[in-house]
Parts: structure tokens; sequence; C-alpha cells
DNA sequence: TCTGTTAATTTATCATCGATAAAGTGGCGC
DNA sequence: GCGCCACTTTATCGATGATAAATTAACAGA
């Protein structure tokens, strides 16, 4: 059967799921097509679009909250796109870092007005808006960057933290909440401070913005 | 004069700034240090722990911020703290790709042990204030990674980004905003939404915790 | 001063990887 | 049946991270 592009990108996100993105080489897709693999370069210039669009079909396939639904608020859209985003990104071994490579893509910019259109009927300035859908966004990928960091002894590696922490209590109380909700409820927690910092935004006109901090001479003993 | 663990981590990062990590490879590191290639693996055992080491001379030089200065609000410190990080990252061409492919250290614990007194004595929880750190870290991380990303054509891509945005006004306006501050002011929007956020839930007792959001069936049209 | 041991470096060599050139193969229109 | 074009294979390159084994430098002890 003749290759085609969507076939090479189904495999080799198969393929990444077994073997992750560092033993993904265009040897072993290309065996796993049953095919040589300068074959491949055919269908794709380099390695780099290949992951580009391995990139485009996990957000297609696990991306689906891209717009708001009827009646949604914008805290609850807002929230339930970044989980979209989150999910596609975790769906796949190394999501984060095939995403990471990429490069934005120019299109998509009729959506973006739109959700511009839709947050500010909630109150939020074009700029507002767009920062707060950017700083989601690489916040997202900061997280699913972290939670998918493959550490060489894996499970075992939590036990040593706690151990290490054990003689400081209010590190110990932390990590053990933060070992029960797991990465999930990590991200939970940062994505809803950006949401509640815009909102008190909103609310109050007072200023969010940077701000100049005080400089200080000497660190607290 | 006999090589040094310290001497090779200098000029790796020197290399670093000048080629980029995609093109930083031992033969490249030995021969700027007039030595052959497999010499660099007596001192370290392969190529990760060479930038494991970078990453950690990259933050001891630039990421200066670890304490709060005695007076220093907690918002300051949060935000120096962040700034802190973020600049050790930003000093060096792909610094946050370094700092991103490393294992988080065990060690530092006492440290982050006082942090958490520091911020409990401004009314954080244990798990707000690991959190909140946590979170700024990973948005730092995201922020910066993206700001690295070298773009093949480089500074002609924003003009062509707002060429192809002409046609959609509250898009075009953000994006004028958006590139007069550049990356470190879309850094500090963030930042400061995360420090607003969680300033709004010591105030008011009120939630800022996860939610579950309304499910709804169909997108807005 | 000779000698043996250890630290540090070189030489030689692998396997693997992404990529390209050039030759080959198949199908389909004419 | 002929030739063109889409697609694939064969052969091969240069670069990379890594290891084994031989080599040199330094220094302690007899």
């Amino acid at each position: 059967m003749k290759l085609s592009r969507a076939q090479i990108v189904d495999v080799a996100l198969d393929l990444l799921n077994e073997v992750g993105i560092d033993a993904l080489s265009t040897r072993l897709l290309a065996q796993r097509l049953t095919v040589q693999q300068p074959a491949l370069y055919w269908h794709f210039k380099n390695k780099r679009a290949l992951l580009d669009a391995m990139n485009e079909e996990m957000l297609r396939r696990g991306h689906r909250h891209r717009m708001p639904m009827p009646g949604e608020s914008w805290q609850d859209f807002v929230r339930n796109n970044a989980r979209s985003f989150r999910g596609a990104l975790v769906a796949f071994r190394d999501g984060a870092r095939v995403h990471a490579g990429t490069e934005a893509e120019p299109g998509e910019l009729e959506r973006f007005e739109q959700l511009l259109h839709f947050l500010g009927d909630a109150g939020l300035t074009p700029v507002m808006a767009l920062e707060l859908m950017m700083s989601i966004g690489r916040y997202t990928v900061g997280c699913v960057l972290e939670e998918q960091a493959a550490y060489p002894d894996g499970p075992g590696r939590g036990a040593a933290l706690d151990a290490a922490a054990s003689g400081f209590p209010l590190l110990s109380a932390a990590l053990a909440h933060h070992r029960a909700g797991g990465h999930e409820a990590l991200f939970e927690s940062g994505l809803a401070l950006m949401i509640a910092g815009t909102q008190a935004r909103i609310a109050g006109g007072r200023r969010v913005a940077p701000r100049r901090s005080r400089v200080i001479r000497r660190p607290v003993p």
C-alpha cells in the first residue's frame, strides 16, 4: 500500500508513545512502516517538518475546546480551553517537547479575533485578553514539560524527595498535598491563580500590571 | 594547562552563546579547549551531566534573588524572585532549553522551608505557597522557552504576522501593544496575574482553587 | 635515582542519526 | 507500447555521543 503523509504521522504518533521522542528516529519509523528510511523524505522535507505535522495532529485530536460554548462564562471558557490544550499535550508521551519545538502557525487568526470579542464582552481589553491567553499557554507548556520530564529512576524519586524533606515540616506538609493531587491539581492551581488575577483586575479597576519593586540591599537572614 | 570541570563549564557557556544548544557538540567544545574530545568524558560521564553543570552555573551566576530582602513584601519578593530566575535563563542563548532538560536538584530544601515560613507570615498556607512558587517557575520556563525559540527567518516574521492580522482590529491592537512591550512585558503581565490571584485568595477568604466548569454541548457560532 | 601507582589525556574506533544523490519501479494517459 | 511522473530504493556522507585501550604526566616511597 502506498505511503501517505497522514499514515506516516499516525504511525509516528504511535511510535512516539512507545519509545519517546529521543528514540524516535526516522529509521525506526520507516521500519514500522515497512519502508526504507529515505522514503520519508519525499513526504517531509526534514524531521522538523514531520514533528510539526505530529504536533498539528496531536492538537487536532485532543484540543477540542477552542471556542466558548453558548452560555459559557469567560472564566469557564478560559479554564476549559487550557484544560483542553493540556489534555492534548499530556495524551502523548513527550507531547510538550514535540509542541515546544514548533513554530506558532500564522493561521487561526480569525478564531483569535472572535475570542478577543468574546472576552471583550466580559470586560477584558484586547491587550488583557491576549496577555491572559498567551500567559496561560506558556504556563501550560511549562507545566506539561515538567510533568513529562522522564527522570531515570521514575517513581522511586518521589519517596526520596519526601525523605529528604522530612526535617522540614512546612515543606513536608505541602509536598504531601501536592503528591496527593498529582500534576493535574498543580496545573489547576496556577490556572486558577491567573483567572482570579484577571477577575480582580476587571472588578476593582485597580492595576495589576507590572510594578517596579522596591529595591533593597541585603537578604533577610 | 590542566583541564578542570569549572573551566569546561565556563567555555561551554561561552560556546553556547555563540552557536546555540543544537550546534554545541562535544567535539566543538573540545576544540575550543584545545583538547581531544574524549578528554571531556573523564570530567563528565556524559553530555547530560555537562548540561546539568551548565544549568547549575547559569543559575548560580544569574539567579541572585533567591531569598527575600529585609522589609520586602511577599509580592515584591515573589516578583523579584521570578525576574531573577528569568534573567538567569535569558542571559544565555537557549538558556531555557538547557534548564528544561535538567532534573530538579534535591538540595535547596532548607531554603525552601524558610520561604514557606516567610510566605506563611504573609498569610499563605504552605500548600498555597508551594503552588504559587511552582506555578511561577513553570510559567517562567514556558515564557523563556518561547522567547528564545529561534525561528529561522528571524525578525521579518513579526511584520508578516502583523500583516496577516491586519483584517482583525482587536487582534491588531493587542499585537501592536505586545510588540511595543516585548517579551519582558508579556512575562510581567502573567506574573502579575498570578500574584494578584494569590492576593485575592488571601484577602477575600473566597476560594480560587480548581472549579468544575459547567459542561455545555455546542460551541457558540 | 629508580620505580610503581594513580590521574589525566590521546588515539582509534563504534553505532547511530539525519540527510542527499542517483538509480530504479510502477501506473496511467496518450 | 511509450514516455512521463509520482514515489521508493540503494548507496553513501558527514556529524555526533560514547567507549576501549594505549599513552603520558606527576608524584610518593624505597
